[in-house]
RNA sequence: GGCGGCAUAGCCAAGUGGUAAGGCAAGGGUCUGCAAAACCUUCACCCCCAGUUCGAAUCUGGGUGCCGCCUCCA
């Protein structure tokens, strides 16, 4: 089988065709930095970081490509407000961009272009433009002439005469009565006084929104890419209008395939900042851990919309200690005899398979993890069988194999793998720090004792003092009673 | 007004013609002084109505409800 992808454009799953064998170019639509990024960012990000380490999985060679959105309307008026340059607010914002959806495990793009590096190419752009009758310049601004594409709409599936302007009641009336038709939109925007402004054919100015990503695609990747990505809210106008500017200026299909992640909903309604109903990153960071926030974005398929409830993430929180658990029981598994004998790089191919026929049907995040969940499953059974009765049922290579599966597909999710010998250090620090062995032995013999003479409230107190000390007492038949050190922080 | 999406157990969420994955939560049993683990076990007439079919959560038509987009937006 091979991997499908539910193209935008055409409205169905297609078999996934790259432009170059096994090179995929991709680009995906950044965030305007002038505020922290919400959770509905991180979902985007999530998403498409994990489609870019699935296709590097399958040995696709990918070149990631991310913008900023570093001048527009949003970050002049920030500025105005803070009484500060611009630059120091994207910087700002870039900066805790990239520490936030860092901690998300989402890896760094290949290149982050910005608007404003970009000026002389998106100038050159927009010549091109009006040179071929696409755009016109209206005092000071620069227009594209919708009515020109023929196509326009294609990819949101609209006519132009089915659109009733305005009706999201944000319209410009200045800008309104220098377009020809109202669905025109800016290429290049005058600079009003005190505004931060770059020098242009059409006088002193800065670009529009959607034109940067056009530039930056050509520039960064070429005329043509493989996958082009954002959240649903950009299918229109400024995908549709990327469309119109790339393929009216180069005459090439400017991506075979466009992705469109499905929102964070929070009661109901869609996460945004201009509902005011967001959660930022940082904030939900400071008590939830990050690959919690991960998993409860994966555990929804990336289309559908995610409601955001307290439930929601308790409920990844639990799901995450299972693979958490999983990933620390290797230290149990380290004490088999023959563990360093089965270390090898094999897979369970049928998990593997599973794996892989899930995420092929495009990106089917919530039946791949299904696979994470069975192997996690059964590593934590087999180490509850080694704790509790000695000696797993299930010979050391199958439970090597589930292991390294396990860490391999996780991995491949962005899930982070927690570093086994991190984990030693933690568990031999804790032994050198608290109580030995003798010292154990010798209070589970009072206790045996205390036992014997039905003192069962000295033995409790004996089991929750070792408790304390991280030391488990498991009272198995016969009257043995095993234990074994807390492997959790 | 136009375009589009969604509706599956207490919650989250797969499943696109063959008789309901997975996760979370909950309950019962064996065992136990208590506890833990293990093992066994319970938990969905798939929004409604009609149709197509040997067979529909899945296809068609009609409803109902919720949501998104229509130049701020991931």
């Amino acid at each position: 089988m091979s991997l499908t992808i539910y193209n935008t454009l055409t409205r169905k799953k297609e078999p996934f065709t790259t432009i170059e064998p096994s090179k995929v170019r991709m680009y995906v639509c950044g965030v305007t930095v002038y505020d922290y990024c919400h959770l509905g960012h991180a979902r985007s990000y999530i998403v498409w970081d994990t489609v870019r380490r699935y296709l590097q999985w399958r040995g696709y060679d990918v070149r990631y490509v991310q913008n900023f959105t570093d001048i527009d309307d949003k970050i002049i008026r920030r500025s105005q407000e803070e009484n500060l340059p611009w630059q120091d607010i994207t910087h700002k914002y870039i900066d805790a961009y990239l520490e936030d959806l860092g901690r998300l495990n989402v890896k760094p793009a290949d290149a982050y272009p910005k608007a404003t590096e970009v000026i002389p190419q998106i100038i050159d752009f927009i010549k091109r433009l009006i040179d071929q009758g696409y755009a016109y310049a209206a005092d000071g601004d620069v227009y594209y002439a919708v009515e020109k594409f023929p196509t326009y709409g294609k990819l949101s599936g609209r006519k132009l005469d089915q659109m009733e302007a305005g009706a999201s009641g944000r319209v410009d009336e200045e800008a309104e009565t220098k377009k020809r038709h109202p669905l025109d939109f800016a290429l290049w925007k005058a600079a009003k006084p005190g505004e931060p402004e770059w020098q242009s054919p059409w006088g002193l100015g800065r670009p529009g929104w959607h034109i940067e990503c056009s530039a930056m695609v050509q520039e960064l990747l070429g005329d043509r890419i493989d996958i082009h990505t954002g959240g649903e809210d950009l299918v229109f106008p400024h995908h549709e209008n990327e469309i119109a500017q790339s393929e009216a200026a180069l005459a090439k299909p400017l991506a075979t395939f466009w992705m469109h992640n499905g929102f964070v909903k929070i009661r109901g309604d869609k996460m945004s900042k201009s509902l005011k109903n967001f959660t930022t990153i940082r904030s939900l960071l400071e008590n939830t851990d990050a690959m919690v926030v991960r998993l409860f974005v994966l555990q929804a398929y990336y289309r559908s919309p995610i409601d955001f409830t307290d439930e929601a993430i308790a409920a990844a929180e639990n799901s995450w200690k299972t693979l958490e658990e999983a990933v620390l029981a290797s230290a149990y598994f380290k004490s088999l005899p023959d563990w360093s004998n089965a270390q090898s790089e094999a897979l369970d191919e049928e998990s593997v398979k599973r794996f892989n026929e899930a995420m092929d049907d495009d990106f089917n995040t919530p039946i791949a993890l299904s696979v994470l969940f069975e192997l996690a499953k059964e590593l934590r059974r087999q180490r509850n069988l080694i704790v509790h009765t000695g000696k797993p049922d299930l010979p050391t290579t199958q439970i090597h194999q589930k292991f390294q599966t396990l860490i391999e597909l996780m991995t491949t999710l962005g899930l982070k793998m927690l570093q086994p010998s991190a984990l030693e250090n933690a568990i031999s620090a804790e032994v050198s720090l608290s109580i030995t062995d003798d010292e154990i032995e010798a209070l589970i013999q009072q206790r045996q004792e205390a036992r014997k003479a039905k003192n069962f409230a000295e033995s409790d107190r004996i089991r929750n003092e070792l408790q304390e000390k991280g030391i488990t007492l498991i009272d198995d038949k016969g009257g043995i009673t095993r234990w074994h050190r807390n492997s959790e922080q």
